[in-house]
DNA sequence: TTGGGGTTTTGCCCAGTATT
DNA sequence: AATACTGGGCAAAACCCCAA
């Protein structure tokens, strides 16, 4: 991948209008916040990066995707696993015409919208590229910045917003759909498939539908948003016949669909979502255990203790000091 | 593709102990 | 005293197999 931030030497220099007119490599723009999911983005990254591969094993070209880090300052920004990405500044990139252009979620993505320089750039990005996308609580962030979202991946259909700031619930699956159908659109429906196969073996049967007719609702796209529907509502006591109902399925049919397209059961799955979620809040806050719990839908502490202690094998507690200790060992290196 | 029925898992409540 | 953790029992929910 050639990430645009690991090479702060051409900046700003060489952001001429020609160097990125139209038929060199597409401007791609990940703009991240404080806390934002490093799996969304990095999958984002990482198929454009297997497009760029796979081509360029094929005709020997120029990279197709030059995918550029984003962020309102600058610098290094963490993810909700505590790694820090290196970021150039909306300013500094003010001069690129991007052919897509992501935007993160993460804790301090509503905290930047009182910066105007951010709410100035977004609205001229969505203004002038062809795809935006917002991974996660970015469609919030674009919608509290009272910008219209037209282009914008929709809000599933939900009964009660969410209200977490740092669920892990990004639209993965919308965004790296977004990105698959850029790459089957630019490099061909053969590479699209390649890289939907190499970035996820575990997955790629599934991905074919991607390439299919998205107009219809089959019973297999219905399963898919039930899936971003559970990331995006799980901290709310919530139930298979709740999305069963959401999705206009009989719950039979739903349970029997899930399984054979995610290859969990939805419940499963939940409760992987919550697990994610409760990990972040152990890790990045200090809120007692019983509240962590609550936030995340797990009732309360009692019940966290025992999911933890039979899926992970440690407490909550334990698990938070561990994963500080190791955040603290890797930053003090 | 759907639903009946049996099995497994989870949720809930309660009680008790340990730690800070 | 507050918080964290564990275990048991029962009911409900979730799941799976199989037949239509």
């Amino acid at each position: 991948m050639t990430y645009a931030a690991f090479e702060d030497r051409d900046l700003p220099a060489t952001l001429s209008a020609k160097k990125f007119a139209p038929g060199l490599a597409r401007q791609v723009g990940l703009v991240l916040f404080d806390g934002f999911s490093l799996l969304g983005t990095g999958m984002v990254a990482e198929v454009l990066q297997l497009a760029n591969e796979i081509a360029a094993a094929d005709d020997g070209g120029e990279p197709t995707y030059r995918v550029w880090l984003l962020s309102v300052r600058g610098g290094g920004i963490a993810c909700s696993s505590s790694l820090e990405l290196a970021t150039i500044a909306i300013d500094a990139a003010s001069q690129l015409h991007f052919d897509a252009v992501y935007i993160g979620g993460g804790r301090s993505a509503m905290q930047a919208l009182e910066d105007i320089r951010l709410i100035a750039w977004l609205r001229r990005v969505v203004a002038t590229t062809t795809e935006v996308r917002a991974i996660g609580h970015g469609q919030r962030l674009l919608e509290a910045a009272g910008i219209e979202t037209a282009r914008v991946v929709p809000e599933p259909p939900t009964h009660v917003a969410s209200t977490a700031d740092d669920t892990p619930g990004d639209d993965h699956h919308e965004a790296l759909k977004s990105a698959l159908m850029m790459i089957r659109r630019d490099l061909g429906v053969e590479i699209a498939r390649k890289v939907g196969e190499r970035a996820l073996p575990s997955i790629s049967t599934r991905l074919s539908a991607l390439f299919a007719d998205a107009t219809r609702a089959t019973p297999a796209d219905k399963v898919w948003a039930s899936a971003r529907w559970l990331e995006e509502n799980c901290e709310r006591p919530i139930s298979v016949g709740d999305a069963a109902q959401t999705f206009a399925m009989s719950e039979r049919n739903y349970l029997r669909c899930f399984k054979l397209e995610l290859g969990v059961t939805p419940s499963d799955y939940l409760l992987q979502v919550r697990l994610e979620l409760t990990c972040q809040l152990l890790v990045n806050t200090d809120l007692p255990v019983d509240k962590v719990a609550r936030r995340c839908g797990m009732r309360d502490g009692d019940r966290l203790s025992k999911i933890f202690r039979n899926r992970l094998g440690v407490s909550p507690t334990e698990y938070r000091n561990r994963h500080r200790v190791h955040a603290d060992n890797v930053i003090g290196q």
